[in-house]
DNA sequence: GCCGATTTGTCCGTATGTATC
DNA sequence: CGATACATACGGACAAATCGG
């Protein structure tokens, strides 16, 4: 399946905006003349542009035009909005991944997995721990929950290189839609037994209730960031 | 200017969403069932649906329809995905805002400053602290600096209530994009003076900048959360 | 396994409104 | 006022995925 037009659009003005084509605050060509460019139509355009407003590369302005607001990161960010992988993140800011997996078991979801993970009690899972390294350092450490149907076959050794390649290369599995929650919590004794805290007494947490394309929820986990290396981008815009 | 059609489309499912119109994980009406009730093109139902998808309420899949993946939220959230001031954020969760004003200040950008906010070195600048209080407990250390060009006629007593109401209201400012950035740092002197941190030695802090709808960053803010009650909300979705 | 009906995804062309200059 | 630019809305065509007979 050849790539849609507008994906392939965004992609190019993004890259051309990337590599600095147009100055911050410039505005970029019209419609009409990106129209004609890509020989597409005024929709397919729109689109493209759209999803670059969301990402938060460009402003529109009724009247006026479409002005680049995008700025290199400051410094290396660990995460950004959108669903990435460990390793993908990892691979992205040049650095080298590893995943140790300290617990691999199977289990049933009680009153009390329900309640936090939001899977439905009596559910059927995988619950692991696993410990995430950069460049030798350990940063993050996971608890996982899947649902064993949806993720059928899943072994330790897979978990220990990367369960959404697994997922999306070996099942076919579409990853969709996550939601988060973030927030700053107490270390734990597991916490403090295998990330190196130094003298923080606390670390950010990201939960999230992870879709996939048959809008199931197949997965809860919750990351435990040390919070010195942890950085997580969102770009907002305000609708009333 | 009355209200575009696809926002009212939008608000209308969605509210239909939040009230149990439809179970977790139930099928919307197909598309052109929906283009029927609300009378439009597919186009713009499509556009109000995709909305739908961005925040995290309906799931789309292709040859079997749209699934709604709502979930009321467990717990009372203080922030969203989405620019909103502290007093909405507040009456939105039910809870009483306070605003103290600890500084007001004016100042030119020096290195240091532009290397920190991205204003260039140089801009005239409104510097704030301010303490929000909710339900009488102080939660977030504000630090805002203002583009005075943009922010004309800001005083004390307006930043003692909502800025953004004055920009908005006032100023008739259309509040447009904006990028945060989410770390969590060691508490300084003035956190530990005004926050109640009890036992936490570290806070989250969200640093954003954000642009008006000339495309222009008219602020930076830093603001540091207290972190028992900070929860951040986010939905994310994988496009490859 | 095939075929047709249903449903969402992509793309196009056009008309009209609104804001800016 | 007219020209330019983005915003909204409509309608139609075809593709791709799913499901039931």
């Amino acid at each position: 399946m050849p790539r849609a037009k507008y994906a392939d659009i965004y992609r190019d003005l993004k890259t051309r905006i990337e590599t600095g084509e147009y100055e911050f605050q410039e505005l970029l060509p019209s419609e009409n003349h990106l129209i004609q460019t890509y020989n597409c139509s005024r929709n397919t355009l729109r689109r493209a542009v759209s999803t670059l407003v969301t990402d938060g590369y460009v402003q529109t302005m009724q009247g006026k035009g479409v002005r680049n607001i995008y700025r290199p990161a400051p410094q290396t960010t660990f995460t950004i909005g959108g669903i990435e992988s460990f390793r993908e993140s990892a691979i992205r800011n040049h650095q080298t991944p590893k995943t140790r997996v300290l617990l691999f078991a199977e289990i049933t979801a009680d009153q009390k997995v329900s309640r936090r993970t939001g899977f439905p009690a009596g559910a059927e899972l995988y619950y692991l721990q696993r410990l995430h390294y950069l460049d030798g350092r350990p940063l993050i450490l996971n608890h996982n929950y899947f649902l064993k149907e949806a993720v059928a076959g899943l072994t330790k050794e897979i978990a220990e290189y990367s369960i959404y390649a697994y997922l999306e290369q070996e099942l076919g599995m579409a990853i969709v839609t996550s939601k988060r929650v973030m927030t700053v919590e107490k270390m734990t004794q597991i916490d403090e037994k295998y990330l190196e805290l130094g003298d923080y007494n606390c670390l950010a947490v990201v939960s999230s209730q992870t879709y996939n394309g048959d809008g199931i929820m197949f997965e809860y986990t919750q990351s435990r960031h040390r919070p010195d290396y942890f950085c997580f981008q969102d770009n907002a815009t305000r609708h009333v």
